[in-house]
DNA sequence: GCCCGCCCGGGACAAATGTCACCGGTCCAG
DNA sequence: CTGGACCGGTGACATTTGTCCCGGGCGGGC
């Protein structure tokens, strides 16, 4: 018996998707959770074979989540699920101990397969998607560069950023700036686009 | 038989959600697709007789799609199923004619008793939602300050604006102007994220 | 007919933004 | 120990943005 932890947090396709997984024969949801910051404590007790992570969770990220997985449970196999098939972030699910990394466009019954390989050691990734991270390169942004372009995500000011990073405004702006540089973009906006697109954030 | 279309964007979404609902005895999923615009040539096909149509779609939005199945197929009930409880999504489902308005964040149990439901005649909105959609007002802005402040989405420019919206810059700026005040937001960020929010896009 | 809302534009002005040069400090690698 | 990267900050500058004037035109309702 395969036993499996999902985590992901719209409802319904928690949900469906543990309907979906739970008719495999050989298959057994032993938790289901719709915050990040469960992840590990309910992987714990349960003690999962793996663990099916979204990115996008309250709480903790899953690319973090696997991290700490990967620390607390190292037997347990860490396949990503995520609807953006960001390069950045296929690289650090990578660099989490990631096993795996599916986009939810695929079909269904990808993720049966996915699960089987994963537990036969192998590593599941869209090679289309392999090229993009590679071809995209590392994160180009140093740790304040990212802080002040997340603050800057819908439209903050230089002020209420400085505010919320606790910094000068015009040391904002300079990091505003290079960031615009880094990305090759035009302002603030473009920027966080372009960074978010890679899986910069 | 009830028989069933599926528009849905997301393929493991799509997967899931029609294995699930043909696993109801009187369920038949009779069409699936993934794209706004084949919408309504396939339900002319086959005849469904409740739509299953998720908004933030390739080619046609979903309610577009739900507008036009109302005038070609009258007889189909429209049940929307959407990530985003926007107050405007709602309001302009109901003006398209829809039956029902569910998000994904709920239990896919709802799923099945929601298409029952609307079958029988009955209406199926969350409760919540219906009094946002209420206390929030019916969209404020002209078609212009719409198409504006939609071009304005990811950092573009004024001058990117203009061009795209064929308008003078001086004229393009008056109306993201008079979008921000209507919005009570402070830049043009924050007004198409106020907009999104309410669903005025 | 007249008002009103929407459309399209211009000009002027203050504020915000983006860029650049420059400062000092820490810390790490070669 | 020296160069280089990152951090935090200042000041000056040009550009962009947001606001408030103004103008004219079109169409619908009372």
């Amino acid at each position: 018996m395969i036993k499996l932890l999902l985590a992901e947090d719209q409802g319904m396709m928690r949900g469906a998707l543990a309907l979906l997984l739970g008719l495999e024969p050989d298959f057994e949801i032993v938790a289901q959770v719709g915050e990040g910051d469960k992840i590990v404590p309910r992987a714990l007790e349960t003690r999962p074979d793996v663990a099916l992570l979204d990115i996008e969770l309250p709480g903790l990220s899953g690319l973090d989540a696997a991290a700490a997985l990967r620390q607390e449970l190292p037997g347990c196999h860490v396949l990503i699920l995520t609807t953006f098939g960001r390069p950045g972030y296929l690289r650090r699910a990578m660099e989490a101990g990631a096993s795996g990394f599916l986009v939810k466009d695929g079909p269904v019954e990808e993720l049966a397969v996915a699960v089987r390989r994963v537990l036969a050691g192998e590593r599941v990734i869209d090679p289309g998607l392999a090229a993009a991270a590679l071809s995209a390169g590392p994160n180009p942004l140093t740790p304040r560069e990212r802080d002040v372009l997340t603050a800057a995500v819908d439209g903050a000011t230089v002020a209420d950023i400085a505010a919320k990073v606790h910094l000068s405004p015009a040391t904002v702006r300079n990091y505003l700036s290079s960031a615009i540089g880094k990305t090759q973009t035009r302002n603030r906006m473009e920027a966080v686009r372009a960074a978010r697109q890679n899986g910069w954030l």
